[in-house]
DNA sequence: ATACATTGTCATCGG
DNA sequence: CTCCGATGACAATGT
């Protein structure tokens, strides 16, 4: 009972600060005033804080709250926390500037309309919403992809639509590892080489120190919550301190974050202390804050959202990350650029949100759920010390005062890893703003790094996982700024400066191994990824991707147990034996046309091709994760999926691959031959391979997945589409060995069944005399040649198939261009015709005008006018002109005389 | 459940 | 005659 009670609490607290609080501090931001009905709950005092800001009343709020807390009402009286002065002070002068701040409407909107729907899931936390599941996937992120395949597996099916439940428990199976991943990365990074080394450092501090205060003040809002729920604090300190997967439970660690900036034995007198401090100092910090407090604004609202699905930075992001990936250049960015403030406000909350616990709640509450309270409560470390390095001194003094009480008061888990995650992104933003250009060319890792955030906030919650894709978040920690960040909390350290509490959860045998395979990873997999990206003009990193994909088809079974390395070494191992190959067809079947054109007219550009092959490496490793389920699957149950797929498939396929259905075999030597000798050699030398990728719809199907193995490539993405679809029913549904079985075509089975050494990409692209030499090369069956045959029968009939369809449809499209154009010439004579016949009425008209004029001056020899109805005029070839009697007609000619004499008579 | 679209494959034709 | 591409037709699958 006591325990559902303190949960009600909690996610009633969560409630109140996520929700209600901060929409009330947006709304009376906007100068709305709220009525949050926290009354009953609140003292009057918090509550007049939390609305305070609003408008212009903030000050005379602030001021009663000032007199209220030094009345002690609710303030801590042990906590006299020099920090917490700073902190006070700066909070109280950001209040004050609100006043004076002007919240775009628009972007408030946005955050507000994204933000609502937050509350809601953090009541009931068993069902996380949509927002929870966002800073889920942003946790998910946060793992190294490359480590961590499912997780990507969960971006992709992490979409909206699915049960929240599901990614929960998926995540809690993934709790410790991703705990350890989390650590490892976040050593990773505090060890970090940042190439990019403070570059851009110097916006963001600006920019994160502008937000603090908007940070601060949630925080002590957060703070006064958590003092009125005191269970909240203990409860959360128990459950960081076991590190449980309770962690989820917890409301947005915004307790963790509160109280390690002011230490809260006592909630009443730290309040007392803040406040008055902040009063006392608030004259002079206000003038800084108008500036700042703008720009800080503009992005506080937005950078909420941030944590929640992010709809508006969302589309900043991504169209940003579809700039990069398309190589657009400067011009292209600038779109970008111009959203970046509101990217920079959602990229900026991650930041702002490290400093501030309030914040943190409006991340979604799945980061809550991730459990990864060891390593988020790191993260939080090393946020805040990167927030303190890049803010102002009070920040410093708070965070730095102690690390191993940030640890123990904070719920690590609710916001750190969105926190980083956002703070990597929002370094990327601030570089980029900062300078554009230079980044991308000086610093090709940001924009990975760049890309990567991107997608974290772009792709939904489930999507961002993709992003994570391993490489790209090593690269951000290595290159971009946030490695600054991350550099710097080093030195808080997580080994060294770890609080007890969190050094013990880091002290965990397994978390330690999983990092220091991460380590070893980013070192050694990354360096070489990177190496070999320059040489090929980062086609590598797809590469890298795919191998790990290729890796994970060979090794999946084995790689549970440690995946950080396997992947990573595959990584470098793969490196080296795919290239081109599976970079031709890494394309996106989605826009096929944009990132091959990023991959290869790119490559111009440093930056657009960083871009795109991050991009690239993201969606590989999104596929690959699942590809590497698959081939995972594929090969532990190869004969059973093979076996249900091939019920519906004909018996020679079955004989085949009953054959093969040694599976578990086949990948190796696909892995050998293909990496070594097809992908290396062959593709290498074969620069027609990366063609085909680019016009050829036989390569598009495999595009986004790069295949991790050359073979089997073709029917495996012309699935990609079915896939994404599929992914979301893959874990869930019975069919999921089906589809993935699915994945591969008849071909590819069979070739893997009759344990063919060649990829069927290298089969049917490869000239003819390659593929004779190819075949001649090799000791093969009659089976394995007839079957070789077909694959480049069938595969180059598959092309042709697809070149005659579009063809036909450009035919086709010809003629209908044709027929519009002659629809349009037909309405232009038929116009014509209207004129001319308009025109010949006129003339007749005017005609019969004339007649009447002639006839009215003409008179017969009685020198009576003649009737034209009676007389008509005849022209004589002669120029002569002859009225004639429409009777006489016929007798006019010998009459001609007498009327022409007449006539002439008569114009005489 | 149906219609339509897409794609792969086969059979065939012609260069 | 063989090879190969083009294309119609069919089937499977997805939308």
């Amino acid at each position: 009972m006591s325990s559902d009670i303190l949960k009600t609490m909690l996610y009633l607290k969560k409630y109140f600060t996520e929700g209600l609080i901060q929409m009330a501090i947006l709304l009376s931001l906007c100068g709305v005033k709220v009525d949050v009905g926290l009354e009953p709950y609140l003292p009057p005092s918090w509550h007049e804080m939390i609305l305070g800001p609003a408008s212009a009343v903030t000050q005379t709020q602030f001021h009663n709250l000032r007199n209220r807390l030094e009345d002690g009402h609710g303030l801590h009286p042990k906590n006299v926390d020099p920090d917490g002065y700073f902190t006070a002070r700066r909070l109280l002068g950001w209040v004050r500037s609100l006043d004076r701040v002007q919240v775009p409407h628009a972007e408030l909107e946005t955050w507000l309309v994204q933000r609502e729907p937050d509350p809601l899931p953090m009541e009931c936390p068993d069902q996380p919403s949509l927002l929870e599941r966002a800073p889920a996937a942003v946790e998910r992120e946060r793992r190294d992809p490359s480590v961590e395949p499912r997780a990507l597996r969960d971006n992709e099916e992490g979409t909206p639509g699915r049960g929240a439940l599901d990614e929960r428990g998926e995540e809690e199976e993934d709790e410790e590892d991703n705990l350890a991943r989390m650590q490892q990365f976040y050593s990773r990074t505090e060890g970090g080489r940042r190439p990019g080394g403070s570059y851009g450092r110097t916006n963001r501090e600006l920019t994160r120190n502008e937000e603090d205060p908007t940070s601060f003040y949630f925080q002590e809002c957060l703070r006064l919550l958590d003092e009125t729920f005191p269970y909240t604090e203990e409860q959360e300190l128990s459950d960081v301190g076991s590190r449980s997967g309770d962690l989820e439970r917890h409301p947005p660690g915004r307790n963790p974050l509160l109280s390690p900036i002011i230490p809260s034995n006592n909630p009443s007198l730290d309040l007392e202390l803040c406040w008055q401090d902040l009063l006392a100092i608030m004259e002079p910090e206000n003038t800084d804050v108008d500036d700042d407090m703008m720009t800080s604004f503009d992005h506080a609202p937005d950078s909420r959202p941030s944590g929640t699905p992010w709809g508006v930075g969302s589309a900043a992001l991504h169209q940003n990350c579809n700039n990069l990936d398309n190589g657009i250049t400067d011009v292209d960015q600038e779109v970008p650029l111009m959203e970046t403030p509101v990217q920079h406000g959602l990229l900026q909350s991650p930041s702002q949100s490290v400093l501030e616990p309030a914040l943190l709640p409006l991340i979604p509450s799945a980061e809550l759920d991730d459990h990864s309270s060891a390593l988020n409560t790191r993260d939080i470390l090393k946020n805040t010390n990167m927030n303190t390095l890049h803010s102002p001194p009070d920040h410093m003094d708070l965070l730095g005062e102690d690390p191993s009480d940030f640890y123990m008061g904070q719920n690590a888990e609710d916001n750190s890893s969105p926190l980083n995650i956002n703070l990597l992104a929002q370094d990327i933003v601030d570089n980029m703003e900062a300078s554009p250009g230079l980044q991308y060319d000086l610093y090709p890792e940001d924009t990975a790094s760049f890309n990567v955030n991107f997608h974290l906030h772009d792709l939904t919650p489930s999507s961002s996982a993709a992003s994570l894709g391993g490489n790209n978040m090593t690269q951000d920690l290595l290159t971009s700024p946030s490695s600054v960040f991350l550099v710097d909390e080093e030195d808080i350290g997580d080994d060294d400066g770890l609080p007890s509490p969190l050094s013990d959860l880091i002290v965990d045998a397994a978390i330690l191994d999983e990092r220091r395979l991460l380590d070893i990873a980013l070192e050694e997999g990354f360096s070489p990824e990177m190496a070999a990206r320059l040489e090929e003009e980062g086609y590598l990193d797809c590469e890298v991707a795919k191998q790990d994909t290729g890796r994970d088809d060979d090794h999946s079974v084995a790689e549970d147990p440690c995946e950080p390395r396997s992947h990573q070494q595959d990584g470098e191992e793969e490196a080296d034996s795919d290239s081109g190959l599976s970079l031709d067809f890494s394309h996106s079947p989605a826009s096929p046309s944009a990132s091959e054109t990023s991959y290869y007219s790119s490559s111009s550009s440093s930056s657009s091709t960083t871009s795109s092959s991050c991009v690239s490496a993201v969606e590989s490793p999104y596929y690959e994760d699942e590809d590497e389920d698959e081939d995972a699957e594929a090969e532990e149950g190869l004969v059973s999926s093979d076996m249900e797929v091939e019920v519906t498939i004909k018996q020679e396929e079955l004989e085949e691959e009953e054959m093969g259905a040694v599976g578990g075999g086949f990948p190796e030597d696909v892995k050998l031959f293909p990496a070594n000798y097809g992908d290396r050699k062959l593709l290498n030398g074969f620069p027609w391979l990366e063609h085909i990728g680019h016009d050829h719809t036989y390569n598009q199907p495999w595009s986004s997945t790069s295949p991790p193995s050359l073979g089997k490539m073709p029917t495996k993405h012309t699935k990609s589409s079915q896939r994404h679809h599929n992914r979301r029913h893959y874990h869930y549904s019975s069919s999921r060995h089906i589809s993935e079985t699915k994945m591969w075509s008849r071909d590819e089975r069979r070739a893997r069944a009759l344990k063919i050494p060649f990829s069927n990409e290298l089969i049917v692209n490869l000239p003819v005399d390659e593929f004779n030499d190819l075949l001649t090369s090799f000791p093969l069956g009659e089976h394995q040649l007839a079957l070789i045959r077909d694959i480049r029968r069938r595969g180059k009939n598959k092309i042709a198939a697809q070149n005659c369809r579009k063809r036909k449809m450009g035919v086709l499209l010809g003629l209908e261009d044709e027929v519009s154009g002659l629809r349009r010439h037909r309405v232009r004579l038929l116009r014509e015709k209207q004129d001319a016949l308009r025109n010949l009425q006129e003339m007749k008209r005017r005609l019969n005008t004339l007649y009447q004029e002639v006839f009215s001056r003409l008179t017969d020899e009685d020198g009576r006018p003649l009737d034209a109805t009676e007389y008509m005029l005849h022209f004589g070839d002669n120029d002569n002109v002859v009225v004639a009697s429409r009777e006489q007609e016929a007798w006019l000619p010998q009459t001609g005389e007498k009327t022409s004499k007449k006539q002439r008579n008569k114009k005489k």
